[in-house]
DNA sequence: GGCTCATGCCAACTATTATTGGCATACGCA
DNA sequence: TGCGTATGCCAATAATAGTTGGCATGAGCC
């Protein structure tokens, strides 16, 4: 299950997710909502993690475009902030990480010089 | 061409890949050397950066295994520390993700109350 | 010997992230 | 009204990364 179509990154893009997905907490919290959705202070309480902390990392996952968020109204009235996973598909290669090199912005970076320089 | 074998990552291992990965200097130098094997210095001139700077990420490369290195004479006598990009092959979805996410030792950042979460 | 090029490493500084605590708002309910 | 729960956000403080410059070593070459 979870089968999401396979995701076009441009460099810029690849480095959002993979600095995304490389956190602990961020793992936890993507595999917890993978296993069903929820709503922020039950996720934390789940994890054990404040509120506070769990929102920003759940304000990143989602600017990676990894969860999404939509309010909902419980049965007594109170509004909750369900989270639920996004499926997707990234196959890291060598290759794969050439042609997005190419792609990179990266401003303040320095750009390379330009290939071919032997 | 570099096709690797599916890497199997524990939790911690995922996350120091994806963690060195996400950079755009250890991208692009993962994408010289993918395009083809250097030493250090011309490296570092290729790609407009102090060797400095390279080498730590190139430690940061080679400690991931994304890259190995060895060191080589030159015909007239240098020694040279030649790297080269290690093929992998890593396929992130949710369920990888998840799964990882359970191998988690992540000391100090607090472990998360055991699943079964409603 | 003096110059060039390659490696290695460190101390110091800057830039980013991560994390904590607290405070404000809104809604239902006894 | 006072309590409990939910969200949102910010200022301040850790804790980590990222970068720079300089300096030391070893080996050809003129």
């Amino acid at each position: 299950m979870s089968q999401g179509e396979v995701w076009e990154l441009s460099g810029d893009r690849l480095v959002e997710v993979l600095a995304t997905l490389a956190s602990p907490h961020r793992l936890r919290v993507l595999a917890a909502l993978t296993d069903g959705r929820t709503y922020v202070s039950q996720l934390a309480r789940d994890l054990g993690i404040s509120r506070a902390l769990l929102q920003v990392h759940l304000k990143k996952l989602e600017k990676a475009g990894l969860v999404t968020a939509h309010l909902e109204l419980s049965p007594d009235g109170k509004a909750l902030k369900y989270y639920e996973a996004t499926p997707f598909s990234l196959h890291l290669t060598p290759d794969v990480v050439a042609v997005a090199a190419t792609t990179l912005s990266t401003a303040g970076d320095g750009d390379a010089a330009p290939k071919g320089n032997s």
